[in-house]
DNA sequence: GTCTATACTGTGATAGAC
DNA sequence: GTCTATCACAGTATAGAC
């Protein structure tokens, strides 16, 4: 990109130096809060004053919108390692699916409040932050269609069980198994669902 | 409880004043959201200077509380109003229970967040103000306890597919039905649950 | 280029006059 | 009870030292 190799050097120094701010950001995030840390505080912990950050970050927001990149890339990087229904069959996909994301929501309650959780107060991601998110998806919607899953009433019906079990877990027993121990059950209703309703019929004539 | 006739018209006046101020609370948080509106803004609401707002609530913290406990004594009244499994079956109770928390959720998403996804910076609910949800919940487990589910598995799930439902439909779809529509299917996939693991089975010997 | 000192605005909260 | 004045602290903008 850069003309010369002295502004590429300096391009990467500011890349590693927006590196650790963002991981100092982390570290922060998980020991006092996600909306507690202070820039102030961000900085002591990079030995630099506050207003120093703004020559990495236009404000908190852009932090806030390069950890939810980050933390959506981690995800699509769990969605990516997970075996296929064809090598493993449907029934073992979607369990380790389904315990790959409650892995993921339980190993970083803090992470999972971002990404998942809409809750820092006027803030959204950007939609260049939000892309992974997209592309997970759409490699879950993949996933569930070599299972055999093609309506979107069975895929909502797939991310309304996992993203209950998930919230479940972390908001009423975090560092616990309660509702990771119920994903095998899960995962036989959303197939006995796909057994019953193979088409996602929209129920007309149900007695 | 007041000596005086005098002083319980003073309480009665202070009582009125605080839900002025929580109506206003309300309106604010629906217009700008739960944590954006300040304290001077709900005071020009209701005709005062901030700091007269410290004289009915000892700060933020107490409003967000009373408003939690409004909107808990509201969804506990909304369970009290179901109808019971013995009166209408087990079916349609399970699919009035589930409506009726979606449509607590959608109603107000504002109150959902509040009460079900905790997302206040550093706040967290009184034990006073967290007691009608306890109720709440016992109330949903009677409920459960008539169709026949006992074991707390069953109840975790319950909890799981009504919650994620919510959380969807909120996040993703908001003012839509797009998760709503799935309730019948869902009540539907958890009696089949308790047809086949009637006692709640940890499923040792599953193939 | 990188960082600092300084300062501005807005927040929740408090002290004390009336 | 309600006010004015003020506090400490937040995020952030700017000007300039090195």
């Amino acid at each position: 990109m850069d003309a010369t190799s002295g502004s590429a050097r300096v391009t990467a120094r500011r890349a590693a130096t927006r590196e650790t701010i963002l991981a100092a950001a982390w570290d922060l995030a998980r020991e006092d809060g996600l909306t507690v840390f202070t820039m102030r505080d961000l900085a002591a912990r990079v030995g630099m004053r506050a207003p120093s950050l703004y020559e990495y970050f236009s404000g908190k927001d852009a932090i806030y919108d390069a950890m939810f990149a980050q933390g959506n890339r981690a995800f699509l990087a769990a969605v990516r390692a997970l075996p296929g229904p064809t090598e493993i069959g449907a029934r073992a996909s979607l369990i380790g699916a389904a315990r790959a994301f409650l892995d993921f929501a339980t190993t970083d309650p803090v992470r999972f409040q971002l990404l998942f959780q809409r809750s820092i107060a006027g803030w959204e991601p950007s939609p260049e932050a939000y892309a992974p998110a997209i592309e997970a998806y759409e490699l879950m919607r993949v996933h569930l269609g070599v299972t055999g899953v093609t309506d979107q009433r069975s895929l909502d019906l797939w991310t309304a069980l996992t993203s209950g079990l998930a919230h479940q877990q972390v908001a009423n027993d975090p560092g616990g198994r309660r509702w990771h121990d119920l994903v095998d059950d899960v995962v036989d209703l959303f197939l006995a669902h796909l057994t019953h309703d193979p088409e996602g019929s929209t129920h007309d004539g149900r007695p």
